[in-house]
DNA sequence: CTGAAAGCGCTTACAG
DNA sequence: CTGAAAGCGCTTACAG
């Protein structure tokens, strides 16, 4: 084993430049796009530095650029896979707009505070907030800094702060609308948070769509987002006397679950016995064990929409809150008895497509 | 809507200080725990601060405490939610010692050369690889660079590198008794990456337990840590004449499609036809369709030890390699048949504890 | 305890 | 194209 290593401090531009016999500047220029500099300073410059293991302080160029290139993203709980996968593409897309991902996670939403305080102290170049709360008095006092902030997959009550969303309301509708052509004619819901967007505007569409069929009576318990509490809700559920013929279930994470006690602990099958569907279409909806019946939310296109607004905001300056809403598509696959008409197949996917629909 | 905001700058200590009719060094002594400072004035500039909105300058502070207090985590997929379990602790025990998370993630691994760039420029004061590749020069240069590197969940051949790992050897040898102590007589290997330290350990170990019970073939294909590979490797494995009696799949992650892929495409019964074990006891394993009997690698005892390692090298500016090794344990579910005795009971969980095991 | 001053490692007018 | 110099917003000896 090697002894203790003592670390040693990094070359910085001046040590480059004497070694390359130029000025400070010059070598400050070398690695500045678009800097005037000759080929053949630069040539000298990139050689000393290569051979003195250079690399500019990004921090040092932060501090007089008010640049840090890094943008915050706010993720409080990652089980439900939809995340991960959120971060990953937004990781790959801000890596090509060379900005970088500074995390917040694994705290709770309670104790936000702190995490805020921190964020600012960075002054990161954006904020991205994918987790469930902490938003309002948060995105107003970024207004305030000029920090240009983007909800993900939610939206504020006033809109004052930009968002990118899918149609939840319509992917509720759809839902519905895909259940009633099922031939279904009860129905519960297990909702997610229930002072998030997501839930409210799912259950929105969901309801508006059974109300037109004369159908307003639903089951409704609340999994607020969280395995273990839609598996409670799910038990409430399957345990009533008039066990409703179809359920949906706010997100797949909770959709997984509510599935394998409907299986496991009630013997169910499904859709047999008991139609499910789901929102998000995340990996285990695809899987086989599970085959959720889902509407997507395309992730790559929120990401790219997200990186975009933030981009715009951050070269101009200018903060105005925009909203971009993405469609999704309810993609069929066998946790739900399945209606006579409106299925196409496009791209190896089984879309849900009614006539003249929503 | 409201108009287009222009960005305005973020107030400075100095102007703090003029506020409160201080010099700016008195501000700075008030946001820096344990410098000197009177309670009076650190009132006054406590009282200005707050009606200016001023926030301490990180990076600023970075340039010339040398401490970006930002820890580089480098995690290039997170499909297995092993990883997105792991990100949340860490961010969680990393934001206790009031140190922040950079992550890369989303590129390729032969894409690692402009990451590593990336963030050596920014000066992160440590760097967790948790990414399965890139870390031989990585780690080198780091080590060359005075940045503390731990490799999470993996080492390196040489050992030169910090690590944290779990008894990966010791877990393929136990499943290998338990498999035999459970009645099978002929398995198969589902690998991860070849190149992997997981990988190689656990093979090792699984391959040793069933020598030494004289039994040496075992039939071998790749998923490379992969679903989709799993899923190939799988079919390749079932469609053979001689169909192994107990599969041992490198990771939970690829064992659960392998579980799919035995039920749904080949009407295999788990575990009256066919028993499987995983490893990393992660999320889906535990999920009633899977009950994938597995040993657990310890997230939270491995990110503690992670971030002992980082905060003692970045205290004491000693890089000296140090290996922490976790034990893990092998908790009996219903994906494969059970031997008759040493599953023990604790806390709930069933755990496989041959007498005088190894 | 306090303030004036030097300096962290860069970028960027400015003058040549 | 190039260099000398100012300055980004802090921390930290230093002197009082």
């Amino acid at each position: 084993m090697d002894g203790g290593v003592i670390k040693r401090s990094p070359v910085t531009s001046s040590q480059v430049a004497e070694h390359a016999g130029v000025s400070q500047s010059a070598v400050s220029r070398t690695f500045t796009p678009g800097a005037s500099i000759s080929p053949k300073t630069r040539a000298k410059v990139l050689a000393a530095a290569k051979e003195l293991g250079y690399r500019p302080n990004a921090i040092a160029r932060s501090l007089i650029t008010n640049r840090s290139r890094i943008i915050a993203v706010v993720m409080a709980y990652l089980e439900n896979l939809f995340y991960p996968d959120v971060l990953e593409e937004l990781g790959r897309r801000l890596a090509a707009e060379n900005y970088h991902v500074l995390l917040f996670t694994g705290f709770k939403d309670r104790d936000s505070d702190p995490v805020f305080d921190q964020l600012m102290q960075y002054r990161v170049d954006g904020i991205i907030l994918a987790s469930t709360s902490l938003s309002s008095e948060l995105s107003e006092e970024c207004t305030v800094a000029g920090i240009p902030v983007v909800l993900f997959n939610r939206t504020t009550e006033r809109n004052e702060t930009s968002s990118v969303t899918t149609r939840n309301r319509e992917g509720g509708r759809l839902l519905g609308q895909f259940l009633l052509a099922g031939g279904h004619r009860s129905f519960g819901y297990i909702a997610g948070l229930e002072n998030s967007s997501t839930n409210r505007d799912r259950f929105t569409g969901f309801r508006s769509a059974l109300a037109e069929a004369g159908i307003h009576d639903i089951v409704v318990r609340t999994g607020n987002y969280s395995r273990a509490e839609a598996e409670t809700a799910a038990r409430e559920i399957f345990a009533l006397e008039e066990r409703p013929e179809a359920l949906f279930v706010a997100n797949d994470h909770m959709a997984v679950a509510v599935m394998d006690v409907a299986r496991y602990e009630f013997g169910l099958r499904i859709p047999e016995d008991l139609s499910i569907v789901g929102y998000d279409d995340v990996g285990p909806a695809r899987w086989q064990s599970y085959g959720i019946t889902s509407v997507t939310q395309p992730i790559s296109a929120m990401v790219e929409a997200t990186v975009d607004i933030l981009m715009d905001q951050i070269e101009s300056g200018e903060i105005e809150a925009r909203h971009k809403i993405i469609p999704g598509e309810l993609v069929v696959r066998s946790s739900a008895r399945l209606p006579g008409t409106g299925i196409v197949e496009i791209d190896g996917r089984r879309i849900y497509r009614p006539e003249g629909g929503s």
